[in-house]
DNA sequence: CTGACTGCAAACGTTTTGCACGGTA
DNA sequence: TACCGTGCAAAACGTTTGCAGTCAG
């Protein structure tokens, strides 16, 4: 299990039990969304309020450490920041996965086509997974 | 300019002045979001409510003329629906930019590697354009 | 010890709904 | 004429805010 203490407080947020158990669930999901996450979390910490949800995934996404993944039909999902990557999404069960795709060489001929600088590439490629064929 | 008349009717809509002069505004500027969307439309149709806009464009978007494009840190915005095609978006001044992406080639590799079976790509690319360097 | 964080309730902005009226086909 | 669409107001929904009390550092 990663530091998140650690991690927390990089990001100069402090590290509260409430922080803690919300990056874990994400951590543990790897894409969840705000209504999951809220479930989850209140098994583990009945007391927690959905403001403070709100309140810290707004925080830590300000501060670089989760970042939101908006899918077509479905509601955004959270997901701790870390090298760029595109996402397969099932239409069938909801479950998101991480891929690798190779877009440099796409994204040059786009820059100077269209003589435009890209800083940010968001794929999502949508159908069926293999559980769900 | 294009028959909305006959568009709306195929899509089994009846075509009321508000329905044409809102299809006849999302063709102009290609890509709009609600609020501008009803800006624009009020300025032809005073009396033309929220209310109405939104119950047209989720009728159009459930009939299949219309569909949502999700951006990163923006508003969705609306287009009538086309071929299959990719969007660049400035950061700077909000444009949204149709870009024709080969991704053929990538996606039948991701199916393969991932045993999964794509039926849309939604690829937004953010950044700087021309105008705003 | 102090500023940051939490939980509650209220407020807010956006979207949807119900209903009476009006217009399209 | 029959049904679908409109406009209004109210409701529902998701998210944010203010505040008093609490906790991490």
């Amino acid at each position: 299990m990663k530091d998140f203490t650690n991690i927390l407080r990089t990001h100069n947020l402090k590290a509260t039990p409430q922080r803690l158990a919300i990056l874990e669930i994400i951590f543990f999901h790897r894409h969840i969304n705000i209504d999951k996450l809220y479930d989850e979390v209140k098994q583990k910490f009945d007391s927690i309020s959905l403001a403070t949800i709100y309140k810290n995934i707004n925080a830590m996404t300000k501060n670089m450490l989760l970042q939101e993944i908006k899918l077509p039909n479905e509601k955004s999902v959270y997901e701790m920041i870390k090298e760029e990557h595109s996402h397969l999404l099932c239409n069938k069960c909801g479950e998101v996965i991480d891929i690798q795709v190779e877009t440099k060489d796409i994204t040059k001929d786009i820059e100077k086509k269209y003589d435009f600088t890209i800083s940010q590439s968001d794929v999502v490629l949508s159908g069926t997974c293999k559980k769900c064929h």
